[in-house]
DNA sequence: TTATCTTTTTGATATATATCACATATGTAA
DNA sequence: TTACATATGTGATATATATCAAAAAGATAA
């Protein structure tokens, strides 16, 4: 059992619980953790819990037709994971792997709905936080099927430095060439190409796993011009 | 001013509402009817109302890169239209536009926003709403990528005959070549090629707007196979 | 009706990217 | 260290689909 009560890196949700409330949460909340390339969640699974992701980074994907497996998200620190199965379905609908060692809290899903139906608040924060993601997933269809390779590439090192790293021109992309293919529809091959031409444009420098950005207007002109 | 405690098209998070909240619903809902191609909500301009759409069809569409609009979605009766925006960004980003005639409702955000924080059952609605969506997007999302066009011709003909037109084998698809293209994220001259295929493996039967299912089963091996 | 505009169809061609096959590098366990 | 597994890189080739161009079919208005 976790304290909820002292936690610092409580979502902007539980932070609307009074003492009370934060105890039924507290109480069944249990905290686990992972390492890279476990899984957290697993696609077809019966949901019992939602989870909530402490530190490290978690990557969120689901099989195709074709057997292949998607990346449709990168989720970092902060931020529930599963809410859609707690709320709606019953089996987990997509599976959750850790990219890196990540500290976990798993609360039951009876105790959470129990919380979104006595804090209108803390339904409200998972509303907006349900609701932004959906924008982002509309940019992110809308993007990768108007972009090409090198743009799509460029938008993966955009989105870690920018979103993931807080605006850090250095940095370690926690992915394999696979799983960038992954993220972005596209092959592993593609994605060694892709990396070549950028870095022939001398816009970023790539070594293994290690990016740097070199020069970020070029990089972004490159993800903008598709 | 709409009736909204008369109304037969409520939705299942209006439903939850009491007399009293009903009340603050209905004065703060406007009626209004759109034809065919008109914009009822425009990309790029500020959000002031939630709408709901009470007839009709309606589709979501986005601007990409490219300048290419793409259908995220398409909307039928009895479905919240632009919630995220409501709850979380004042810029509309996205737009909506009327397939047929559609009578919507519109909801000052303010009014919206008071029946969430009164009612945690209404709110509970819009989350399970909201929830479902997200993996709606995530199978989309997966499908677009893997399958090739015929696969996915063959989803929009499965999609309109079991979602919009509940199990009909004849119906017909209020979109234009180019808007089909631009849903399943391809060209117009492909897609009239996709329906040719589909027709001459004698799966579907296809006049213009007008769409027959003949074999239901191959058409969703078509739609697996990719 | 004819004339004009828009949408759809059809064929020829171009091209971005997938696929395949193999080489090379990197990591890991004995 | 060696041996083996896994990940990454590279070149050659295939292919699904986009693009272009022009014809045909429908829709709309005079």
């Amino acid at each position: 059992m976790q304290n909820c009560k002292t936690c610092i890196i409580r979502s902007k949700a539980a932070n609307t619980l009074n003492p009370n409330e934060l105890t039924i949460l507290m109480e069944s909340c249990a905290e686990t953790t992972f390492n890279p390339k476990e899984s957290i969640i697993k696609e077809g699974t019966l949901s019992s819990h939602v989870a909530y992701l402490k530190s490290g980074l978690a990557m969120v994907s689901k099989k195709g037709v074709k057997g292949i497996d998607q990346i449709l998200k990168i989720i970092k620190p902060g931020n529930y994971i599963g809410l859609q199965t707690v709320l709606f379905e019953k089996i987990n609908q997509f599976s959750v792997t850790a990219l890196e060692k990540c500290v976990v809290c798993f609360i039951d899903n009876q105790s959470f709905k129990e919380l979104i139906s006595r804090n209108t608040q803390f339904a409200n924060e998972l509303l907006i936080f349900l609701c932004r993601e959906e924008l982002t997933y509309f940019d992110r269809f809308v993007n990768i099927h108007q972009k090409q390779i090198n743009g799509r590439m460029a938008d993966i090192i955009l989105f870690f430095s920018e979103e993931i790293y807080n605006h850090a021109t250095s940095f370690n992309i926690p992915l394999s060439r696979s799983d960038m293919a992954a993220f972005i529809c596209t092959t592993r091959e593609s994605i060694t190409r892709a990396i070549n031409d950028l870095s022939k444009t001398n816009s970023i420098r790539v070594s293994r796993k290690k990016f740097e950005i070199l020069n970020p207007e070029m990089l972004k002109k490159i993800s903008e011009k598709g």
